[in-house]
RNA sequence: GCCCCGGUAGCUCAGCUGGAUAGAGCAACGGACUUCUAAUCCGUCGGUCGGAGGUUCGAAUCCUCCCCGGGGUGCCA
């Protein structure tokens, strides 16, 4: 960057208004704060500082004189219009007005390849835990969160340009996988499935019967409990129970099995790996999600690492024994982490300890960031702490790692209960992208009948992707979100489709451009001056985007983006309304302004997309 | 019982971490298409920001208490 470009408008009225500030009020000791921000009122200024209030009270002056005495010291020479008392406002609000070509300069400066995001100078390594499927079993809403949150914020910390590694937790250790295993080789010696062709819905099925099986023991045992051995009860439930607590055994032992490492458990174990994580894996394709094969770290890698660390939590004393059961108390959290049970066996706060020991010893990282349901906030809380005071959230270099629970709530149905189908169950991931794309295709057949097939489907695809995590990504993470096909799609209002439709409107208008013969590049080459108030509030927009992926990224708050998408979308719509381009007479330097601004729109609404994981489309 | 998270327009949600008159979209009503793409734009209607106190120049935002909803709470994951 030469020195006589202007930089961001922000940061230059900061540091003006430091210095007026520091002239101002020359006793002032401690920091000093401008408190610049976008002016709340576009038609008294472009950008307002809040500053004089609060230093009212520090000096024991009132605000209105405070903000006299700064104006009177503040030199906005080169960024802004001449400020005086008249500039002051309210209580004490400083409204400043940009110069025009200092808004054209400063977009020019940001227009260059990483659009005013350049690399930090120290980027951090960061783990992002995210998608956690379990084996034989489908993805479902749940998990729809945990990928596409997670792929956002991951997409946000590379954009920032730190080191990130995706780390899928994949249920795929543990007593219910054994059981599966023990059912599917049952039923394979029976001659009743072929394993080869066997799919994820059948799996599942297995599964869900498996647990049925394991849940109806434990009910009928609490019956016999609550009725005392009432004789008719017991001899009722008597066969069942019988038939679960064998099913149950031979889990238990098929675990044992598969843990000893033998054949067959193995075989049959990485045979239901494979298919869990081929349809998974396609269905985190299908969504655009940059979730693969290299990703999935499952429970059962950490598997030989359990014992080790427990001794090591015993042996030095981290851990101490409470009811026959193993734990780590911390101090502020009244609920102790429980690490091995009575019998010996381990939970799954000892695997998230093993795991948070290799993200940050082995993988180096510098915070970890678990996009998880909500309700593990107590787990994640106790695992922290328990993995903190043991000593495994510390770097080789002694730092502590960040440890980070990105909590999101749940995904709701248009009766405010969590989604499901009619029968109750889990909505699968899959179909809903399924259902979203078909009706997406019929949208994008009706409206742009003259585009080719194949293209249509890639439209209607992107489009109805874009549509899902758009309505994800938007509103606060941790609050529940009403899931509905028909707002997301309907290609009105706050909506992906919104925003890839100003997309493709601006793509258009450069194609138009080119048929007329206007010479594109120069024009977005050539000096900005910007008169028209639609074309400044466009570009003061356009001018925020570094500072909101940098709020939205390092608070791993990917709506914050969403809304600024939006926003400008809608800004560059009612900038398109006013400001002709293309249209005769409009004069080749107002025409070469604002194609260069529109471009420039366009390349940041991109840029966001990309950031969010939100495919866009050149035309629709 | 204790702990965590929510409560903003009829509906779905924002609100830039304490700033000026609380904003969008949908729904309702009224306007703008031989058009640089109307999947758009403009206007009207719609609010005791769950309630009550408090903190201060200023509170949807911070502190306390209460009400409502959801979740969690030692041997499942």
């Amino acid at each position: 960057m030469t020195t006589d470009t202007i930089q961001d408008p922000k940061s230059v009225l900061e540091t003006r208004f430091v210095d007026a500030i520091r002239a101002a009020l020359p006793d002032l000791e401690g920091e000093v704060d401008p408190l610049i921000g976008p002016s709340r009122q576009p038609e008294l200024g472009d950008f307002q500082s809040n500053a004089a209030m609060p230093l009212a009270k520090r000096v024991g002056m009132k605000p209105r004189d405070v903000a006299c005495a700064i104006v009177e010291k503040l030199d906005v020479t080169g960024i802004a219009n001449p400020v005086s008392d008249e500039s002051i406002a309210g209580p004490g609000f400083i409204n400043i007005s940009l110069l025009p070509e200092a808004i054209g300069s400063a977009l020019s400066a940001m227009d260059d390849e990483d659009l005013g995001l350049p690399a930090p100078a120290d980027p951090e390594t960061i783990v992002v835990d995210l998608c956690g499927v379990n084996l034989a079993k489908q993805m479902h809403v749940g998990h729809l969160r945990s990928s596409v949150i997670g792929d956002a914020i991951a997409r946000l910390k590379e954009r920032l340009g730190h080191t990130v590694i995706r780390q899928s937790h994949v249920g795929d250790w543990g007593l219910p996988i054994a059981m599966v295993v023990q059912r599917l080789i049952e039923l394979e010696d029976e001659g009743s499935i072929d394993t080869k062709t066997i799919s994820l819905d059948e799996l599942n099925t297995i599964y869900r019967a498996a647990q049925a099986q394991c849940k109806a023991e434990k009910k009928a045992l609490d019956l016999i409990e609550r009725v005392g051995g009432h004789a008719k009860a017991e001899a009722e439930l008597e066969a069942r129970i019988e038939d679960a607590q064998r099913a149950f055994k031979l889990a238990q032992e098929r675990l044992v099995k598969l843990q000893s490492g033998d054949e067959r458990s193995v075989s049959m174990w990485n045979r239901v790996y494979e298919i869990t994580m081929g349809a998974c894996l396609a269905t985190c394709a299908a969504l655009m999600t940059n979730i693969t094969d290299e990703h999935s770290a499952g429970e059962s890698t950490y598997r030989e690492e359990l014992g080790p660390l427990i001794s090591d939590l015993e042996s030095r004393g981290v851990a101490e024994i409470d009811d026959g059961a193993l734990v780590v108390k911390v101090d502020g959290i009244k609920e102790p982490t429980l690490v091995r049970k009575r019998n010996g066996g381990y939970l799954y706060a000892t695997t998230d300890m093993a795991a948070i020991k290799r993200r940050v010893q082995e993988l180096g990282a510098d915070q970890v960031i678990y996009c998880v349901d909500a309700r593990q906030a107590l787990h994640f809380k106790q695992v922290f702490g328990a993995a903190t005071k043991a000593g495994y959230a510390t770097k080789p270099d002694g730092t502590v790692a960040h440890l980070e629970h990105a909590a999101f709530g749940n995904v709701l149905g248009e009766d405010n209960k969590p989604l499901k189908t009619r029968s109750g169950e889990n909505v699968k991931l899959q179909d809903l992208l399924d259902e979203a794309v078909v009706r997406a295709k019929q949208e994008v057949d009706s409206r742009s009948a003259d585009f080719p097939e194949e293209e249509r489907a890639t439209i209607a695809n992107n489009i109805a992707i874009a549509a899902i995590k758009y309505a994800d990504l938007s509103t606060e993470r941790v609050k529940d979100y009403v899931f509905s096909f028909d707002r997301m799609l309907a290609f009105e209002g706050d909506t992906g489709p919104y925003v890839l439709y100003a997309i493709a409107r601006i793509n258009n208008l450069v194609r138009k451009a080119r048929d007329n013969g206007v010479d594109v590049e120069s024009a977005l080459s050539s000096e900005m001056t910007l008169d028209d108030p639609a074309e400044r509030a466009l570009a003061l927009l356009v001018l925020r985007y570094p500072t909101m992926v940098r709020a939205a990224g390092e608070n791993d708050e990917p709506n914050r983006l969403c809304g600024y998408l939006y926003d400008l979308a809608s800004m560059f719509a009612k900038f398109y309304e006013k400001c002709p381009i293309l249209k005769d007479g409009v004069d080749e330097g107002s025409r070469d302004t604002r194609l260069r601004l529109a471009v420039l729109t366009k390349r940041v609404l991109e840029d966001g997309c990309a950031t969010l994981g939100i495919p866009t489309v050149e035309r629709m």
